[in-house]
DNA sequence: TTACTAATTAACTAATGTGTTAAATTGTGA
DNA sequence: TCACAATTTAACACATTAGTTAATTAGTAA
């Protein structure tokens, strides 16, 4: 399947979009999403596995705990190619901004 | 079903975001559109009923035909408040473009 | 009215998606 | 090793989706 495509999939359920939402203020463990919402724990991981295969979320393992953490520019890229292709007239314009040092 | 749910709903599927490109060139009659696919005219017929339920798609009869028009303010305007919720890092700025006269 | 064209709606099938609970995996620490 | 915690994978049920063909609706024109 194309990149696209898998991300438009992956952004059509609302819980996906909502996990996307919850890890813009920065990386959480599976658990920590889990306690974020009213499903199980394995509804929670088959939505984390299929964004990751998206390329919107990457993982983490430490120690027991696996961290997931937004990748923006995936979305940001598909979205703005989309955008630019379906209406050119309504230009986005993408500023990208500094990567924070880590550490 | 809330606004942003159908959109996202309706851009999952690869004929429907096939059909919008297809008009950026500017509207075109439901069976103009059937002669680009190689799917049946119902089978397109439902895709443009629910981009037009999302609002991404606007009809218009003349006679006996019925013609589609993009709608690209909900497209750029559901993207955009999306990227602006998950990555506001990466900020989405939209030009809005002055509307041509028609006629 | 009748015939014709354009398009949609109806009825059905096959495939996909999303949830559940139970079982398996992976890592930590006594 | 054993027990425990965090997470994923397996197996299943149920709902939704997307395609098909057949039937219906709506408009044009003889």
């Amino acid at each position: 399947m194309k990149a696209a495509a898998r991300i438009f999939q992956a952004l059509a359920d609302p819980t996906r979009r909502q996990i996307l939402q919850e890890l813009e203020g920065g990386e959480l463990s599976a658990g920590e999403i889990v306690s974020r919402f009213s499903i199980s724990a394995p509804a929670i991981s088959r939505h984390l596995s299929i964004l990751e295969t998206a390329a919107l979320v990457s993982q983490r393992r430490e120690g027991n705990r696996i961290y997931y953490d937004l990748e923006p520019e995936t979305l940001a890229g598909t979205l703005g190619d989309f955008l630019s292709a379906v209406c050119p007239t309504q230009i986005v314009q993408r500023r990208q901004i500094k990567k924070r040092r880590t550490s």
